[in-house]
DNA sequence: AGCTATCCGC
DNA sequence: GCGGATAGCT
């Protein structure tokens, strides 16, 4: 038996907004410790993950552990349903086979429920390696939004640099290039409107827009993101959900043009580059192709063998993505 | 060297999007007293004039005369990426090959800059006869643009008829029949919603509805348009930028249909019709066949020799249309 | 690429 | 309720 309540259904639905175009389905997996979600987009190519702790629900009752497998789009259709200002609850049985979506007006004259059935989805529960990162940035979420949105129509990758003095985004297409810089800068009046770059190490990656550009649909989450950087690692672009938790967007970054992979292998001749030849279960080879040599998310196929830790949903603090991330990957190549 | 710094750039951004529809390649013509573009749509029919003056611009430098060939819908590409309120600089060496916009954001905190390649274009650079117009209408440009978007729901040209009392739009179609009349009125509290019209003697002219509703992109420029009229020469639909100067639009009227020209010829048989057979440097036959039959702007074709005074932006009045246009044109038709 | 229809924010 | 923005269609 699963039963939350949620003060805030505006929040929910801003959720499954941010979701619904990276991703098609997904288990939602309800644990003691809260509500969770974690999905690779439909190319294989970027991973979300969602977390909602229990301690931000108004009510949370969970006897055991649960995975709902949900069509997101259609999901955020039934949340649309509700008000921003309704008391959302969630409940399912113990035979998951439905979940049913309850709305109340704050004044208590509507309540709607919706069945919404359930769907078998193969788990990519996917543990997330820690990581230390180089560079963190932390900016107000729009102008990321902005930023991206900007360079897409002049390229479709974006290189972000950052130095002690603040994050370049640049960009380079058939009409001309582009750079932007964002300047380290706490001394404004709104916090929210403060940029911070915390770097241990220049740092300065390649990423597709189009997957920056789909992550910035949380932007009405919060106000601001959280960009972490280190070479060779998947980026992490977090957006806090109120009190309650975070959704996280891991994308690989793109190595440079080939020239640039051919100066880097002589100067560390000991990376070992990944075999050209890949799995079939490998849906987008584009991307695929040219992404780093380490082992991180966007190495992790569907069809691997996951040892996946039944306690995943850590409570711990929210300040550095690195710290949170306590789930374990144990990955068996099935080649 | 060329440096310009303009602290709207909001209205640069208007500005572009305002042309592109219309053109796709231009020269901006930057001499020490502004900035300009003269072009013709690129079927030839319409013309659009831009003039910005430099005594505009918060720093305004040009050592010599310069003529930038930019694809303009790349450029306006490039302006989106500029907050409204930022501050916009464009810079070009002498060389000219390629233009820099670069926009500050008010605070300082986000500095972009975007690098664009410049075209050879073969100057189609016009000197734009002077003319006194029989009418003057003067109304708010969303009414204009309103106007001119729903009569081209009806039919595909729009008859423009002024008279002391007011100014009436009419179009035919095949679903029936549509006038719309604006009367004179400067009684209304806002200035800006006032119709002006002033007027010699009657006018009523007719224009494709396709050009008009290019010409009003520009409306979010100005809150009036001037529409300028007079038998036989091209409608003048001009919009201030603010402070700065203005663009124009000149279309050429078309003559009414044939039974129209038939009854036209039975009550006034001294109308002396143009001649059917066209010389060969025509580029545009559906509208240039049913022209009036004297010499205007739409006749002026790209191959005609063309008198190009360098001095060609003027630095006068912004009243009257007529008045601004300096330029000498020396055509000599090629045949 | 331009326009229309729909959705969302003010 | 209106205007703007966006997504999908032609």
């Amino acid at each position: 038996m699963l039963e939350l309540r949620l003060v805030q259904g505006g929040l929910l639905k801003k959720v499954l907004d941010s979701l619904k175009d990276l991703v098609n389905d997904a288990n939602f997996d309800c644990s003691a410790t809260g509500f969770s979600l974690q999905a690779m987009d439909s190319s294989h190519v970027a991973l979300v993950a969602l977390l909602l702790r229990s301690e931000g629900f108004e009510h949370y009752r969970c006897d055991r552990n649960l995975s709902l497998g949900m069509n997101l789009s259609n999901m955020a259709k039934m949340l649309k349903c509700a008000g921003n200002d309704d008391i959302v609850t969630i409940k399912a049985d113990d035979a998951a086979d439905s979940v049913t979506f309850m709305f109340e007006s704050p004044n208590q004259d509507k309540i709607a429920d919706f069945d919404m059935k359930l769907m078998d989805i193969d788990s990519e529960h996917l543990g997330i390696p820690e990581a230390e990162f180089q560079a963190i940035v932390r900016m107000p979420s729009a102008e990321f939004a902005r930023i991206c949105k900007d360079l897409s129509t002049i390229g479709d990758t974006v290189v972000i640099s950052v130095t002690k003095e603040g994050v370049k985004f640049s960009t380079r297409g058939d009409i001309g290039t582009a750079n932007i810089v964002c300047r380290h800068n706490t001394s404004v009046d709104k916090p929210e409107e403060a940029t911070i770059i915390e770097m241990e190490e220049t740092v300065s990656l390649t990423f597709a827009l189009r997957y920056m550009n789909s992550f910035t649909k949380a932007t009405p989450l919060a106000n601001q993101v959280t960009i972490s950087l280190s070479s060779d690692l998947p980026v992490v672009v977090e957006y806090k959900v109120a009190e309650m938790g975070h959704i996280r967007f891991y994308l690989a970054p793109k190595i440079e043009e080939e020239e640039e992979i051919e100066a880097q292998r002589e100067t560390r001749p000991q990376v070992e580059t990944k075999p050209k030849t890949k799995p079939k279960t490998e849906i987008e080879p584009p991307i695929d192709d040219i992404k780093p040599k380490v082992e991180h998310v966007s190495d992790i196929k569907p069809k691997l063998e996951i040892k996946k830790p039944k306690e995943e949903i850590e409570a711990s603090g929210e300040s550095k993505p690195q710290v949170d991330a306590k789930a374990e990957i144990e990955v068996m190549d099935v080649e």
